[in-house]
DNA sequence: CGACGCAATCGAAGCGGTTCGACAGTGAGC
DNA sequence: GCTCACTGTCGAACCGCTTCGATTGCGTCG
């Protein structure tokens, strides 16, 4: 593998100009620049990351932490850590990736080793544990979720208290007066996860507002589940007319179990679904929806840590909370109620 | 941040006894080890990445390349992640990963900027493009997969010509004479994954030597394709009295249709499928199944390419391809045909 | 015409570990 | 009592790159 000492050589320059022509922070002729990019193309040289690392303080990795808790969505997950990675690409970092089994000391880990230059950590719950050691890292931090007190964290997410009322309102203008809200499994709920939290909440204060009665489950996320908390629904309350959905995996058995027992969609019963649009899009007819926007998050998770990176500003001046307003596209599945 | 010749001071020793304390590389008494494992955790010192990297010439990652093409199943690749990052961790080594898009040019930059330590590859293709530039990169690698011609690679994965013989096997025990074969997207074959194409060569194989008809058709992700494959099936060979399914995200469309033309599973029709087993649960009967041994190969994986990266062989005398032998689960969606 | 400023480049000192050869001390063997 | 083999520890030389201060050559200004 080719060094830096032979690029200079092979090109009659210093080291030190060879590393300035990578990294733009001196001025050079462009004459000796063509010439040094020249012999690096000959050489095929590429700079150890290692040796790098270690004189510039910098390694180019960003480190993200996946949850892997029952009950979450494995597809929704995968389009956050593509989106990262693109994006971090861009900025020339690489991804390294976290998951729940090595806990908080993974964290510590890579932040204390010099492995990584900031963190992502995805699915925060609103007591996290993982945030005071965070907050210890001097390690620039990006949170996907948001916890109840983020205070100097800076956050990112989908609006998900406008997500549930804007689904709510929805159904509200349409007309509907009683709305089922079917939400994660209840392990979702018992970690208080942010977002299951604030969708429920956001639903419940648009439903009063609206003067729509609102109900909230939690639905496992096999079919069994969802016929089970749908025909619990009903028959509780037979005159919920709309259902927003806010669990991928429950979607197909609760428009399975209303097909079984004569529910026709939209006519008898409307639907709204939390999810991502391949899957309100797959099924019949295809659902009016809230996307969740995985992929604006992720990049700008990135480009929000980065900038801390780049920055250099450690100390920050506090954080910042980034909610992504929801989207309602509407589709097939909602219509007013049958008078 | 704590550095060596803190600990070494510390401990009133030299920074190399720190050293060797840590990597055991040469013997220590136990009072001194003691006494800078004290030191260590007194400081909580942690060594620099990057320094031991340049030293050391080990980086202590690896890198994992994942698949994210059309028609692949997100949560098996999950399962594959997760299973390689747990084991890295036993080697103490960390994961980074590397997507698609990045290209070959991703593997070149994480192995030649010694980055990482070894490289483990999923989703090989029979004529993948990736093996020449990883036979160039002087890295330990491993793949996920079995290309056309394996030579000096180390591949892992099900073995999928005995999968698909074992399904036609278990059906033909049973007495079925007509199959189909329900397989991947089709594009999936278009890429000859390797995977898709041994499974039914497998497959075909065994319907000869049992002399059983067997057809093999791909099939979309979606239910409709699911639909329209399946009304193509029994149209075409209305004997057809059995399943064999290899594709995760058509079983449900599948079972639905069946439902809903009045065949039921298993008296009318028998399927068994190649999916994890969370998936064959679900599903009402559950059914007979082999499941992708996701966790094991991940594992594997990792023990190969770490076997590798330690004993330093990097010219190799030759690769080797492990098969795991496929697991068939009877449950309750084979039986006898109808007489 | 000398002082000065600026652009372009160089040289050397780190960055924080690992590893190798050297060396002191100790006990066994003869 | 002397040699020899070991064990345990030390010191110094790297590993390959970045960065900072110094240096050189030039055009400009007073």
């Amino acid at each position: 593998m080719a060094k830096i000492d032979d690029v200079a050589r092979h090109a009659g320059v210093a080291p030190s100009t060879v590393s300035y022509v990578l990294s733009g922070k001196r001025a050079i002729s462009e004459e000796t620049r063509q010439r040094v990019l020249k012999s690096i193309r000959v050489l095929g040289y590429q700079p150890h990351a290692g040796a790098r690392a270690l004189a510039s303080n910098r390694s180019n990795v960003l480190a993200l932490f996946i949850p892997l808790h029952a009950g979450i969505h494995v597809p929704v997950i995968m389009q956050f850590v593509v989106s990262v990675v693109t994006t971090a690409r861009q900025f020339d970092h690489d991804v390294l990736l976290l998951t729940q089994d090595e806990g908080v000391k993974g964290l510590e880990r890579v932040a204390n080793t010099s492995l990584v230059d900031g963190l992502i950590v995805m699915d925060i719950e609103l007591q996290d544990p993982r945030l005071p050691v965070l907050r210890s890292l001097r390690r620039p931090s990006v949170l996907i979720g948001v916890p109840d007190d983020p205070d100097d964290f800076h956050c990112i997410d989908l609006d998900f208290t406008a997500a549930g009322a804007k689904c709510l309102d929805h159904l509200a203008d349409l007309g509907h007066r009683r709305v089922a809200l079917i939400g994660s499994p209840p392990e979702v709920y018992k970690r208080e996860t942010g977002y299951a939290t604030r969708l429920s909440a956001g639903f419940k204060v648009a439903a009063s507002r609206r003067k729509v009665a609102a109900t909230v489950h939690p639905c496992g996320s096999s079919n069994l589940d969802a016929s089970l908390v749908a025909s619990e629904v009903f028959e509780d309350h037979p005159d919920t007319t709309a259902l927003v959905v806010h669990n991928e995996d429950a979607v197909d058995g609760l428009m399975r179990w209303l097909g079984r027992n004569g529910r026709r969609v939209p006519e008898d019963v409307s639907i709204v679904a939390i999810c991502p649009d391949e899957i309100a899009h797959r099924v019949n007819p295809p659902l009016t929806s809230v996307a969740i926007p995985a992929e604006e998050i992720g990049e700008e998770a990135v480009r929000t840590v980065m900038a801390m990176v780049e920055g250099g500003v450690m100390d920050e001046l506090g954080g910042s909370t980034t909610l992504i307003g929801p989207r309602l596209t509407v589709r097939d599945s909602t219509a007013p109620p049958k008078p």
